[in-house]
DNA sequence: GTACTAACCAAGCAAGCGCTAGTGTAACCG
DNA sequence: CGGTTACACTAGCGCTTGCTTGGTTAGTAC
């Protein structure tokens, strides 16, 4: 609804202390205390809790999204490099805003209904444009088999990385990705 | 700690609404309900709420490494064979006992540091069948990249379908293994 | 100066929380 | 028979929760 940027603000602490203590054990005193603000003023900047944790995984899905469109039209067009461009802007933004997407991935059940239907839109798009290009390398003969699994495996090895990923590490989003991506090809295409 | 029958039944019902809402969400009072006994008498079974999340995962973890090994014992010695198989009892597990492996994946969490260092010592276990069986089928040319990597990428398809795979649908889990190991084997070994 | 608004605060309400204390009862053991 | 154990109950304590209310302050508009 409402982006100021002072909201904004609010929501990028939020999605801090979401990760930190899960949603249900964050309660709004914490929140006001991270923000600097009293537990009641909260309530100017959003509706009720729920509301807090919304924000934070529209922020992290639209940029995803953004993130990945980019990173699309940049690279090379063959389906090796699509594929691949995809997987490290994946892992890159899982770095970058990480966050406010382990909350995404965590606390997704906390959502009400509408707000649940309303995010639903914005990761579908998202999966969409992943499926589509899994369907290139499938094509292409870069990768072998059913384009549905394909998808989800890919996506689950992906999203996993937030168990154990250390962007501090030695490894490059992307070298992860070209792991992944020789791990599952087939053809040189 | 203690193995009683009884014990391991409210366990199983736990488990059920620990999914439905969440551990933080799960009132004593609901548990009780559940158990059709009053919220007074839990603590008879159970020192406090966090040793009934324990007890869950304990379950659903000690399962998986017994039904993994057996799984090993029962099928040939090839390297695509021992892996298929893990990946089998892995997607079979999960379906059999789909609620404490639900609770695992999301609540790990909310486990005090002491159950969580006990748990651990569990899962490790189960891992390192898991990097034993990918070691081999990386020896023998199966299938292709770093053994850390793999192993998590592997981990993270299988533990990913939790959130999409239905066992009431038409693929069983020894097909979805069969899927898997196609898209990332090289060799024919 | 007056009017309006965004941002915040102090105080607290009603409800719900995990857990405890003390008691009752039926089953088994010597 | 008395004693012990397993399991359940009633009642409620002390605390925290999300959220509301009514009011204050600083900045901007005209």
């Amino acid at each position: 609804m409402n982006a100021s940027p002072r909201r904004k603000e609010l929501t990028r602490q939020a999605a801090q202390l979401f990760v930190q203590e899960g949603f249900d054990r964050t309660t709004v005193r914490m929140l006001a205390q991270e923000m600097g603000i009293k537990s009641g003023s909260l309530f100017h900047h959003f509706r009720d809790k729920q509301e807090i944790l919304a924000a934070v995984i529209e922020e992290g899905t639209q940029n995803a999204l953004v993130i990945a469109h980019r990173a699309l039209e940049k690279c090379d067009n063959s389906p090796g490099a699509r594929f691949h461009a995809m997987a490290r802007a994946h892992l890159e933004t899982l770095h970058a805003d990480r966050n406010a997407h382990v909350v995404a991935l965590y606390e997704w059940r906390r959502l009400d209904v509408e707000a649940r239907d309303h995010l639903s839109h914005l990761r579908d798009a998202y999966e969409a444009l992943w499926q589509q290009v899994i369907d290139e390398a499938l094509e292409a003969g870069l990768i072998h088999g059913d384009r549905f699994l394909v998808a989800r495996f890919v996506m689950g090895a992906l999203n996993w990385t937030v168990r154990w990923y250390d962007p501090q590490g030695p490894r490059t989003p992307d070298e992860l990705a070209d792991e992944l991506l020789a791990m599952i090809r087939h053809g040189s295409a």
